[in-house]
DNA sequence: TTGTAAGCGTTATCAC
DNA sequence: GTGATAACGCTTACAA
């Protein structure tokens, strides 16, 4: 079965190829009857306009490529993930664009990946998925004049095309009203290191404790991987070894492990140790006790990254901007208010 | 900063569109001389060749595009997604080919995205994940003569290239085992009616019973959507209206609810009630009590599937196979055997 | 309103 | 060993 061309379709309805293409795009200069010829004909012979011919001559493949920034395997376990995916993919195919996975072993590997299928022409932007602190990508991007937008922030690059939730905000807000509710003692259960919001969530705790002349002991904040044993291990070292009121997880599943962790050390949770996580995962408000936590809408951030990205790539003299996303505290179980 | 051509390469390198081309392919029949030229050239001027000029020569795009046949959003909430395609994304990235994510809110415009992806020439094969047992793509894939290889079974296409777990077999070996242990009060919390793998699990717990002259209670099923809310009120119609004393979810989501309702309910797992789930996911080992499941090797079949398709890709006279592989049950906390 | 022809960036076939 | 040239399937001036 070989496949039809705009020229068998041509053939076969005896106008050129030109007019075929232009009933293709539905030009406005064909006259009716042709246009009603050339559709009856392509659908009998089955045609569809080839992708490929078309990205080369336009320049354009709407297409556009996925970027992890971490190994894909753990990424798409994590639950922000799959949510910003679903916010980019329901955008992607509502403007008829396609998605393309760039994957690798490790974060090197990965962005040089992504950035080759820009090179050689394959997609024509890219989303970028939260960004370490060490962000060749973006200096790439920005050198070659590619388009991209980014889900998180970068700290080399301040003002580029972005949607982010203010991290420092919501973890300010959220000391501010533990404070209020009258705890003490708080204990911090950070994400990796090498995440921008990782810091910028811990310097909002900072910050807010130091407004009411308080502070955080260092000893009672624990870097982790966003692996569930690891999680564990970090929370184990701060509960065993410090006397702590509150402690906030930089992610629902840390919080999840740090939930577990203290039940099994002896602690009933909330009456003598609140927990609250970040971002809102589905599974947390079913967990026993459900998760307190600071829900971050990610598949809203997921659309709005594509939204912008498909504007900078249809409309020359829009260059993206920066979109905050606002977070909200959802009380919980795990830690109860006041 | 315009995209440097072939042509740009040519004249700078003082030769021959072609055998800048034959440079690129490393042709054996160019002298070194000019090959370390012309290397030097395409380097010194960032060039990249055109992935799609290339794939429009060639007829090949080197991409393969991933149909999930779910709504996107709640499959990869599914850790079973992202196994499966951390398996393939590994393949694909180490023989070079670029993946395709096509994704829509409903089943239906999902598969016709999917081959219309095929159609307008985008990708070269589909790898189908977890297919309904109403498989009209299957058909249409069939009928074009598309490769695809299927994750899965169909049940109207019993040949065709795929890659599964036994699952009739595993439910079987599973329920003789829990015999063998003295359980009696058999219970099943079942997936979606439409999943293939649903139907044959089922068969295999039946089965399983009827050699041994037991039977399953068909009060005792219950059907759910993958969503933990909709699993615990089966999980709860089950527990609180039925005597039963193992419970064999078909997910280890589903398991996770039901060991919460259970609890809730005041059995104490798995002392008065066995609970046993399938795939073991990453987190379930770490849940208190962590899940008993059957181990399906997700991130393998992942990587079997996609292999075999590239392998048909390349190798005309290569129609793909059935690959079935083998599963194991992992004892842990939630169900002790004998 | 439609056709002709050039061109998108490659590779492949033939020459030389 | 290397260079012309055609072709892949489409779009788009420019003509008519």
């Amino acid at each position: 079965m070989k496949k039809v061309t705009i020229k068998d379709v041509a053939k076969e309805a005896e106008v050129s190829p030109s007019t075929v293409s232009r009933v293709i795009s539905d030009s406005p200069n064909i006259s009716k009857s042709t246009k009603e010829k050339v559709r009856f004909i392509m659908d009998e012979m089955g045609y569809y306009p080839n992708a490929i011919a078309r990205s080369l001559v336009k320049q354009k493949t709407r297409s556009i490529g996925l970027v992890m920034s971490r190994p894909t395997d753990r990424a798409l376990a994590n639950p922000f993930f799959s949510g910003v995916i679903q916010g980019i993919a329901a955008v992607a195919q509502e403007k008829n664009y396609s998605l393309l996975l760039t994957a690798a072993d490790n974060y090197e590997d990965e962005y040089q990946e992504a950035l080759k299928q820009l090179k050689v022409g394959r997609v024509d932007g890219l989303v970028l998925l939260a960004s370490r602190i060490n962000d060749d990508l973006i200096k790439q991007l920005l050198k070659n004049n590619f388009p991209f937008v980014l889900i998180g922030r970068s700290q080399e690059f301040p003002s580029i095309p972005r949607v982010d939730n203010d991290n420092y905000k919501a973890a300010f807000d959220l000391i501010e009203k533990l404070i209020k509710s009258g705890y003490k003692d708080f204990s911090v259960l950070a994400g990796h290191k090498d995440y921008v919001f990782t810091g910028d969530r811990l310097k909002g705790v900072i910050d807010a404790l130091k407004a009411h002349s308080m502070n955080l002991d260092p000893v009672k904040i624990e870097f982790t991987d966003f692996t569930f044993k690891s999680a564990e291990q970090s929370a184990y070292k701060i509960l065993s070894n410090h006397k702590t009121d509150a402690l906030i997880a930089f992610d629902d599943l840390l919080g999840m492990a740090a939930v577990q962790t203290a039940e099994a050390l002896g602690f009933s949770v909330p009456d003598q140790l609140g927990i609250v996580g970040f971002n809102d995962h589905t599974l947390v408000s079913y967990l026993k006790p459900s998760l307190t936590t600071v829900k971050i809408p990610i598949v809203d951030m997921g659309e709005r990254a594509i939204s912008m990205l498909i504007k900078m790539l249809e409309d020359s003299s829009y260059t993206g901007e920066e979109e905050i996303i606002s977070t909200e505290i959802i009380e919980r179980e795990s830690l109860k208010f006041i």
